[in-house]
DNA sequence: GCAGTCAAGAAAAACGTTTTTGGAGTTCGA
DNA sequence: TCGAACTCCAAAAACGTTTTTCTTGACTGC
């Protein structure tokens, strides 16, 4: 392993300047074709791979993108936004760079200026729930997106999930197999994915004449033990729903569970939808549940879409996306007894 | 927000020369405090951060590492051990650029291609599940630390759980609970993790006289239908097993679903121990889940620490490290009826 | 009182690129 | 035929640091 291969090596192993190599290996400049082609193959023989720190000095691009999440660290989801980002920036020849907060102002901002010291091209400013954030002013000039994240300051370009529209889709599934006596079983925390859902499950039943019943909306905490207190507390009324709309797979997990101590199967005696589309939950159930999936790697992959294009092209105007939720059918939804 | 503050800056504002500044801010040089202490009062007051691709590009690091892992997707386990990485990390001021390679050699060659363009200082070789590989060539000259996974070539560090001791754990907790019977409901996959459980489960029932009764283990698939086929199988012997050892928490959410099937309580009538401990899966389970936790985060951490000594100190002898995997009770196992 | 140390800091070189500027030869219009 | 314009490429400056080398003055030991 002798000395790394700069430009320089490239240069004179075709018998021109350093220049010369740099334009044809970037694309830029004039040259020959046929200089352009030389040098290319030279480099290539070479096996050449400039020093990204030196060029980034000089041309103030790192081709290097900041990902900045509060918390990676318990579910998958996570996981899904960060590989929809890696697969736009491996296209584009972007690398990322992933710092996480843990919810911590302190850390969020040390963390921020390790990125911004290390001159990020960009940052994904993330976060792990739907939820509306307020950015930090130190990425005031740094062009930036919001996953998975709203601010009020709408300079900021943003993607988040269709929540209204997911709610709509399970609602409309669950009606379209015959369930007139809906339940939903809400999370309690105050989260816009809440409010999103909520209302798309009250559109979806007055769209379709259906009363809601004020008792079959049971809020807890968004986890299993939550949703199968919810649930028993649902199928407990006189006039039990043969539905359950869940706001996520894992109330959905609690509302198995509760069916289960009631006597019920799933889906004869009650059918189930819930949200997220959490593999290792939805499809390890019996029977498999019937879930709206969140855009995970969608968000991630847009993102960077968008980022790359406000980093190179100039002006481009900030926008608020939204992106749809497909229902995955499996086999927790069945047309009421 | 003018010209990005410089060294050039620094050096202006307290009446010195760059070099003064450097040597002030990096401790290093020969420097009166009365001038060191002023100079980072001037470099704080300008709010100065170094742009530190200029001071990699001069000093040959990067203070950056490169994470690259197999697949980031679809299991929580690479967030925890990505978490611990960047505990660590961020502890030492570094940060970590992360590639994904889909488990394709020919992405995984141009991704650490693109990490060494940018000079890391070192990289973290990680698999999702605990397996050997091939490390590539491309990374013979730079310090490199395999996480959940080893090489045969030791000159690699490296740091994977013990399967072994976490199988020994949970059979020994099942066994201390008063069962002589016990299933395991095994892994098909060839995979380091099948072969080291599979070794302790047997170890353990041997270092307590009990006999391993071969029609008490059966592979499948290591996911929830999996577990619930293998553990379908147990229970129908003339025998059957008071008590299941599984391979992980979604062949043991099989388990549980095989139970109920049977009309078995758990635990009353089968005792059941998983390995994961899946958050999502161990605490939503009902009872929860008993298990044996795979120290992912604890691997991130011990990683990053053992790849910055061997960046930062020399000559430091490559190691193989194995940690330990506490059992994490909570109410699946209880005596045998 | 003089060569030799030493402390404290400045000047300059270096890191490996990209970009700007410049220069030699060719073609072209008048 | 002469300058202008163009083509192709080279030389040099620039990016913002760290590191090496150099300077200056003060202090030692004898």
């Amino acid at each position: 392993m002798s000395k790394r291969v700069g430009i320089r090596d490239v240069a004179d192993a075709a018998g021109v300047s350093m220049t010369t190599v740099s334009h044809a290996l970037s694309g830029g400049g004039v040259l020959s074709d046929r200089t352009r082609e030389h040098v290319r193959r030279v480099a290539r023989e070479l096996n050449y791979a400039p020093n990204r720190l030196a060029s980034g000095l000089r041309s103030q691009r790192s081709q290097t993108i900041g990902f900045v999440s509060d918390e990676i660290s318990t579910t998958p989801f996570a996981g899904r936004v960060v590989l929809g980002a890696q697969d736009g920036a491996s296209e584009r020849d972007l690398v990322l760079m992933i710092v996480n907060t843990n919810a911590d102002d302190a850390l969020e901002g040390r963390e921020i200026g390790a990125l911004l010291q290390r001159q990020v091209d960009g940052i994904l400013f993330a976060r792990m729930y739907h939820q509306e954030v307020e950015v930090p002013a130190s990425l005031a000039g740094v062009p930036t997106v919001l996953v998975d994240a709203e601010s009020a300051d709408k300079r900021f370009s943003s993607v988040v999930p269709d929540e209204f529209g997911a709610a709509v889709t399970a609602t409309e599934h669950l009606i379209g197999a015959g369930h007139r006596r809906i339940g939903y079983v809400c999370n309690q925390d105050d989260i816009l994915a809440t409010a999103g859902r909520l209302r798309g499950f009250r559109a979806a039943m007055a769209a379709h004449g259906l009363p809601v019943d004020e008792s079959l909306i049971v809020s807890a905490t968004p986890d299993g033990p939550g949703g199968r207190r919810a649930a028993l507390r649902i199928l407990e009324a006189s006039d039990a729903p043969t539905a359950l709309f869940c706001f996520n797979d894992r109330m959905a997990l609690g509302a198995y569970q509760a069916a289960a101590l009631n006597g019920l199967s799933v889906p004869g005696d009650l059918s189930i939808v819930g949200v997220d589309n959490l593999e290792i939950i939805a499809a390890d159930l019996l029977p498999g549940l019937t879930t709206v999936a969140l855009p995970h790697y969608e968000m991630g992959r847009w993102a960077i879409d968008r980022l790359h294009r406000q980093i190179v092209g100039d002006g481009i105007e900030p926008v608020q996306q939204e992106l749809v939720c497909p229902l995955i059918e499996r086999d927790s939804v069945a047309p009421p007894r």
